[in-house]
DNA sequence: TTTTGGGG
């Protein structure tokens, strides 16, 4: 009924433009039309080799709506159009039909005569753009018409029946490096302090990455393995800033994120925005996944009302109130671990949790991975006991030796370096009181199969390090600067075995 | 008038 409406309004045209239906604008390839549609995919302007900048969309209305037509926008960066919100409507003039790999498309450029208004495709929002490629521009009374029945239209057709997921599309607990990918996501952070012209920007989904291996090109790179490859800071934002991030699920860096500047700034999305990343990939650098942004990747918006980025909210939300779906996504169900706690009725926290309780010294349980001790070697896990404790120097105490050593621990949300040191040590080992290990090799030897257990260490292949739980307790140096000294260790935790 | 890029 619609449809046939607006077919009778098309044709029964009394101002300078004759608008095609997009069904009859599709047949007309190799000529230039004039078309309303409404934009169901909007993908960020970029650089191209040559002068212009690109931006992309699909646009659909009732005559074609799927998959929609696409549209290749080329232009000067200041006079592209700027989509605000998916289910606009965008009205070309002169633009031209061509077809691609079997699909049609247009092609639109300024400079062969093509121009653009964008408005509002909510129903009693008025007739005046929101932005023109042209000064000079005409809204006659059938414009409004049409721009009536389009509305009308959308407000029964929900964008998500428009712009669906697809192929390409993965959640971030499924990328791996092999392959390039779209990501639903929500930007949390754009970190504009890295190097000029570019940004790294966070990006969060509710789901957690696999467990990733250290690249074995890194490992050879490195000179010192076990202070550098496992930092903490590559994970390091700030307390306040992570603090604003969900406590579940990982948080992805996106870099290079390379900003095509204009007149009108940076077109640089903003903290808070749900996009949808075209064709990206991802590598793992100290064990950590990172989105690559390559040039044929492309920053699309979703409106928050899309159905993938309703389901994200929702799947999160269920994560939240299970005590199961709190854990590592990659964790097994139910949780075993070789480790064994005094607390495994309380609540597990992840890491991101820990980094970032408002309390400077505080417990918690924590599912987790251990990805590496410092020191490496086992045979350095024991040292003497300051002498201020172990007696005068004179007369040196037997046996004075304490544990001291340090573990990066991994979940989905984080990197955290913890310290097991003396009696907590002593505890953890279970039966392997702290000695003078050069002189000790039954113990050493004993130590040393149970931290390869830990740290998952493989005959063949990388280490797969297991999930455990444990205990952390943080702690601080000094107690004027409390949060600035903080600190964590393990305790009541045991590796019996 | 028709390069750029077009889900590689």
């Amino acid at each position: 009924m619609l449809q046939r409406t607006m077919s009778i309004e098309l044709h029964r045209v009394q101002g300078k433009y004759n608008y095609d239906r997009l069904a009859d604008a599709v047949v007309c390839v190799d000529k230039k039309v004039n078309f309303y549609g409404i934009v169901a995919e909007y993908e960020q302007p970029k650089s191209t080799r040559g002068d212009d900048c690109l931006c992309t969309m699909t646009v659909v209305d009732m005559s074609y709506n799927t998959p929609g037509l696409r549209v290749l926008y080329f232009a000067p960066a200041d006079q592209m159009p700027r989509v605000n919100t998916v289910g606009d409507i965008i009205r070309f003039h002169r633009i031209q039909m061509r077809s691609h790999a079997d699909a049609p498309q247009a092609i639109g450029n300024p400079k062969y005569g093509a121009s653009f208004v964008l408005l509002s495709g909510l129903e009693g929002d008025g007739y005046e753009p929101y932005q023109k490629s042209h000064s000079r521009y005409s809204v006659e009374a059938h414009d409004r018409d049409i721009v009536d029945l389009l509305r009308t239209w959308a407000s029964s057709h929900p964008i998500d029946t428009f712009a669906g997921t697809n192929k390409y599309m993965k959640q971030i607990k499924d990328i791996n490096v092999e392959s390039y990918f779209d990501l639903c996501c929500k930007i949390l952070y754009v970190n504009e302090q890295s190097a000029e012209n570019s940004v790294i920007i966070y990006v969060w989904d509710g789901t957690d990455t696999s467990p990733a291996c250290l690249n074995p090109v890194e490992q050879g790179e490195s000179d010192d393995p076990g202070q550098d490859l496992w930092s903490a800071k590559e994970l390091a934002l700030p307390v306040d800033v992570m603090r604003s991030f969900p406590v579940l699920g990982t948080v992805l860096p996106l870099v290079p994120f390379d900003v095509a500047e204009d007149d009108s700034g940076p077109q640089i999305p903003l903290a808070g925005d749900w996009v949808k990343l075209r064709n990206i990939g991802c590598r793992i650098r100290k064990g950590l996944y990172e989105g690559i942004f390559l040039h044929k990747s492309k920053i699309g918006i979703l409106s928050p009302s899309t159905q993938a980025v309703q389901n994200c909210e929702r799947a999160y939300k269920e994560r939240l109130t299970s005590e199961t779906l709190r854990l590592p996504q990659w964790c097994p169900k139910p949780p075993q671990s070789m480790l064994v706690t005094g607390y495994d009725h309380v609540k597990v926290s992840t890491l991101r949790e820990v980094l970032t309780h408002p309390q400077v010294t505080n417990k918690f349980r924590c599912m987790v991975r251990v990805m590496a001790t410092w020191p490496t070697d086992v045979l350095d896990f024991c040292v003497p006991l300051p002498e201020s404790t172990a007696g005068g120097k004179d007369q040196p105490e037997q046996g004075a030796f304490v544990y001291a050593v340090r573990f990066t621990l991994e979940d989905p949300t984080g990197r955290l370096h913890v310290f097991l040191y003396g009696q907590d040590a002593v505890d953890f080992f279970v039966g392997y009181p702290a000695v003078d290990l050069r002189q000790q090799g039954d113990t050493v030897g004993a130590l040393k199969r149970k931290v390869d257990r830990l740290l998952g260490v493989s005959e063949s292949g990388p280490s797969n390090p297991p999930w455990v739980n444990c205990c952390l307790m943080s702690y601080y140096l000094d107690k004027e600067r409390p949060h600035d000294t903080r600190r964590f260790r393990i305790f009541g935790t045991r590796f019996p075995g």
